[in-house]
DNA sequence: CAGCGATCAAACCTTACATCA
DNA sequence: ATTGATGTAAGGTTTGATCGC
């Protein structure tokens, strides 16, 4: 299946798979994760032997279309619209946290169809992924309740039941548009929090924890390539050490097989013979040597500079 | 108080094997 | 006896959530 998000542009194709192919190292980590997802859900469609067409999806939030026209496939799934307009709902309590906390309450009648929408649309869903994410919100504000599911009553376990612990996966369209916006920051400020989540039809705490998951999963990613990246150079580095040991191995052994003057440098061996100062000319112990001929330089004695020059000549006359 | 690292645990996936028509 | 479909248990992976710093 594939899946197509537009924000309210043009509906265009999906180019993520594209990128992967193309992707830096500091993308790999997630990248790869998302793609194995995909390729996964593909496979299990291939399973399932469905021929649905890509799905586009329009995340433009209200628009006036979903608003009106509450798309066909809800009706579809008769346990999703009772889960989110009578399901289980939020005990009263929790509706009046979420109230005072400034959400409305998804299972209330003033649940947008978009967030319907989104916890249906995706013709590659399965029942059961239907059905958790209609448990979604039911579930209790954990982090808001303070304490967690530690702290919970045994009254309030009974009440909750255990269809309503079941944890929650997020739909592959909610996951989409998070990874989006991750591409975009990696980090939220309050209100890009808030905006999310009200878009996802989630709470507020759930973006900030998906991200702070996203994080530090990226970062391992990132921390195992690097790794990886390092161990290569390290294998690099011996091999190349390796090689220049053995370099020196042959030169040491070339060495030994010379008489002991030919294992000196000529520049030891350029004094001038006429006024006997030693020219540490580079140029000319580098003929010596370079001509592999370092005896022809000492019986001839490489013409030393200052012979040439004026002043030598004239050091010589003194 | 937000972010991070470590960790837990539910959901999900893969694989191997058994059973049956 | 062989083969394909189906079910299932076990082990591994992913990922939402929590806790302490």
């Amino acid at each position: 299946m594939e899946l197509g998000l537009s924000l309210g542009d043009t509906p265009k194709p999906l180019t993520f798979i594209d990128k992967t192919q193309k992707m830096v190292s500091k993308d790999l980590g997630f990248r790869m994760e998302f793609n194995g997802r995909l390729t996964s859900q593909e496979s299990e469609e291939e399973k399932s032997g469905s021929s649905d067409p890509p799905v586009q999806l329009d995340l433009l939030p209200f628009s006036p279309v979903q608003r009106t026209q509450p798309p066909s496939q809800l009706v579809r799934f008769p346990w999703l619209t009772q889960n989110l307009l009578s399901g289980p709902g939020l005990r009263p309590e929790e509706e009046e946290r979420e109230e005072a906390a400034g959400q409305s309450s998804p299972n209330s009648t003033t649940v947008s169809s978009f967030q319907m929408d989104f916890s249906a649309y995706g013709s590659g869903r399965s029942k059961r992924e239907v059905e958790i994410a209609s448990l979604n919100h039911p579930e209790v504000d954990m982090d808001q309740g303070g304490g967690g599911s530690c702290s919970r009553t045994s009254d309030e376990e009974e009440n909750i039941g255990l269809t309503n612990r079941k944890k929650l996966r997020l739909s592959k369209e909610q996951s989409a548009f998070l990874e989006d916006s991750f591409k975009e920051n990696s980090t939220l400020n309050p209100k890009q929090k808030l905006g999310l989540a009200k878009q996802l039809n989630l709470r507020p705490r759930q973006v900030e924890v998906w991200f702070q998951n996203r994080r530090a999963r990226t970062k391992l990613k990132q921390t195992e390539v690097d790794c990886e990246f390092l161990k290569k150079f390290c294998e690099t580095l011996t091999e190349e050490n390796r090689r220049l040991q053995k370099e020196l191995q042959e030169l040491r052994a070339l060495k030994t097989s010379k008489p002991f003057y030919m294992q000196h440098p000529a520049t030891t061996l350029t004094m001038c013979p006429s006024c006997e100062r030693v020219a540490s000319n580079s140029a000319t112990a580098a003929a010596a040597t370079a001509s592999e001929n370092t005896e022809l330089a000492l019986t001839k004695s490489i013409l030393c500079p200052f012979t040439t020059s004026q002043s030598h000549a004239q050091q010589g006359g003194q």
